[in-house]
RNA sequence: CGGGGUGUAGUAUACCGGUAGUACGCUUGGUUUGGGACCAAGUAGACUGAGUUCGAUUCUCAGCACCCCGACCA
């Protein structure tokens, strides 16, 4: 991509409405667009990232047996009735319509009761479970109060996977097996050192459900962990009882500030029930089917990603999730053959390249690409022309330049 | 939803009861070119409505929007 047809711009001055860091770089560095409180529009970049996120997601869900699916944003109200779940006392965020022949729709928040419904057309027979289907899709929440840019909004896009289970074991294992593929997403997105399997509170359904939470001090929760025993839990569910059952002393926990980026939750057979999903096992016996739920805020994480990884100039993405792979910045004032040319090689060698071709100086190019946050960096200048090798850095450290050879540059991006 | 705050150009800001100044951006010309250059000439603005007043961007009230703290977060 020619940067000189990157439809956005960066700022050089933080907008004055946005406090927190995800916010105020993403704006400024052009990912993001504010549409209204807690509403995003997601420009080239920011989409970049969106989708190198939901390809990592989407690999680990594929790993687990899942199948992507997508749903609808409009739902049917009585769906929700059967389940208690319509009634705004009850869930407080719902954005609700009605339609020209005066149906009530609701817009999706969540996407439980549509799905299990969804899933009596197709799960009869102990024979078609365990059934594991997974979405990406916006979600529309009217929370009274949108805070900390893409970290809590009104519209945002959310990985939800639901499992379909025969039995407790059946969904045991399933649960156990997307808490691991779950922490392989955070590592690779980068956050896994700062992210921790957390007990939470498990609703009506269950003891327990678990969150998967980032140490981050723009974060809404707050949780307790023990790094060593690798032990993490909410406050709003500490309790003597659960140290006691853990094996821990409440000194021996750190109080931490957290994004909440992931959540897994088991919802047992109620709901099953509620919606009359039900199969038939080998004696011919009506049986209910175990529901799991499993959630990634891809936006929040976006935002959380941002919050962990930036400088007093800007982004700093991990690779996995870079907009781009490479900034390759050009100097050349009169002729750019040479730049034209490493830019060719470059894209025909697979790399997937940001090339600031802009007619502008040096100064401008160099905060530009720090605000991006591209984590490799090649510069073509008069000085590099003559040389075989090409200037190298890195976002993390854009002043230790060395000269490397373009097999050696390739290399370092794969 | 309770409390607090803020609305001036594309962005960030200043002053003022007598119709608004600066910086960045953008346009044109010139000089520059390894960390957001310089000169010149342009471009573009008071959230909405009502009230007070000879006169309101400024004061008052209402509405709307945005931000922060709390509450909420299945």
């Amino acid at each position: 991509m020619r940067q000189r047809h990157l439809f956005t711009r960066t700022q050089k001055q933080a907008p004055r409405d946005e406090v927190t860091k995800n916010a105020e770089l993403l704006i400024r560095a052009g990912f993001i667009y504010k549409e209204m409180a807690g509403v995003y529009a997601y420009l080239p970049l920011g989409l970049r990232v969106i989708e190198k996120i939901k390809q990592i997601i989407r690999d680990e869900m594929n790993a687990l047996g899942g199948q992507e699916i997508t749903m609808t944003s409009m739902q049917r109200k009585d769906l929700w009735q059967k389940t208690d779940r319509w009634d705004d006392d009850v869930v407080d965020i719902w954005f609700k319509s009605t339609l020209k022949n005066g149906t009530d729709v609701g817009l999706a928040w969540s996407h439980e009761e549509p799905i299990t419904d969804m899933m009596k057309s197709f799960i009869h027979s102990y024979k078609d479970v365990p059934v594991f289907v997974y979405q990406f899709q916006t979600k529309l929440r009217n929370e009274l109060r949108a805070k900390s840019g893409i970290l809590r909004g009104r519209e945002f896009i959310m990985k939800d996977m639901y499992s379909y289970t025969a039995n407790e074991q059946e969904h045991e294992s399933f649960y156990n097996k997307t808490k691991e593929a779950y922490m392989n997403v955070f590592n690779r997105v980068g956050l896994g050192g700062n992210t921790f399997i957390t007990f939470a509170s498990g609703g009506a359904f269950t003891e327990f459900s678990h969150e998967f939470q980032t140490i981050t001090d723009a974060g809404e929760d707050t949780i307790y962990i023990n790094r060593e025993k690798n032990i993490a839990i909410n406050e709003e569910v500490l309790s003597d009882t659960m140290l006691a059952d853990l094996g821990v002393s409440r000194d021996e926990l750190e109080k931490v500030k957290t994004a909440e980026v992931g959540n897994i939750f088991n919802f047992g057979t109620a709901k099953c029930q509620q919606l009359g999903l039900t199969i038939t096992d080998e004696r011919g016996e009506m049986i209910p089917v175990h529901l799991g739920s499993y959630g990634i805020g891809i936006t929040r994480l976006m935002g959380t990603i941002v919050e962990l990884f930036h400088d007093a100039d800007g982004i700093m993405w991990p690779e996995s999730v870079a907009p781009f792979q490479l900034h390759l910045i050009s100097l050349l004032q009169d002729s750019t053959d040479h730049a034209e040319e490493l830019y060719k090689r470059l894209v025909d060698a697979g790399v997937d390249v940001l090339y600031d071709d802009r007619d502008i100086r040096p100064g401008e190019k160099f905060k530009d690409a720090d605000l991006i946050g591209i984590p490799h960096r090649v510069v073509v200048s008069e000085k590099t022309v003559e040389t075989e090798k090409l200037e190298y850095s890195h976002r993390t450290a854009t002043r230790e330049k060395s000269m490397i050879s373009f097999e050696q540059l390739t290399q370092r991006i794969q």
